[in-house]
DNA sequence: GCCAACGTTGGC
DNA sequence: GCCAACGTTGGC
């Protein structure tokens, strides 16, 4: 089992609307970058754990837990509507450029565990975490087993 | 709202 | 294939 970390910006779409999605289960679409595209649609498998990141907001950081409840597919946001955010003439799906999964609403974390309190540990248990490296922009990144139980036993 | 950092685009 | 210009991300 792997494990991962994807950010979104809870204005547009926090943990609270997957927690209120019906199964609370969604896809995690608009992705559009290469990188975090290819772990998608390569890496990830059904059961994989996410940790939920909230960015561009007030107290950035791991709100919450996630599964991955299927595998990498066309993110048919690139093509569904001409005026959509997401729409991208060069995808189509006969030939899809992007691709997204589905993830399952897990828990919330019992707190926060701020963007703050992790770089306290960039130079030690988290020094190789791509969430703590400057001027990191992937929204999507595998975080290591290690990782993923010391961050959990911040909590 | 600012701006540093980074990815992408496109002219050459 | 280089690289300047541009757009986006995301912390602060």
């Amino acid at each position: 089992m792997n494990y991962w970390l994807m950010k979104s910006e809870p204005d547009v779409y926090g943990i609270d609307h997957l927690a209120a999605e019906p199964g609370q289960t969604d896809h995690w679409d608009g992705v559009r970058n290469y990188q975090a595209r290819n772990m998608m649609r390569d890496q990830m498998k059904v059961g994989d754990q996410v940790f939920f990141y909230h960015s561009n907001c007030k107290e950035p950081g791991i709100v919450g837990i996630m599964e991955i409840a299927r595998e990498g597919y066309p993110d048919f946001t690139a093509w569904e509507d001409p005026e959509g955010k997401y729409y991208d003439p060069k995808s189509d799906p006969d030939n899809p450029r992007w691709y997204m999964v589905d993830v399952r609403y897990v828990r919330h974390l019992k707190r926060i565990i701020t963007l703050r309190e992790l770089k306290q540990y960039a130079d030690g248990e988290l020094a190789d975490f791509p969430l703590l490296r400057r001027g990191n922009r992937l929204s999507i990144m595998p975080v290591t087993k290690t990782q993923w139980a010391f961050i959990l036993g911040l909590e």
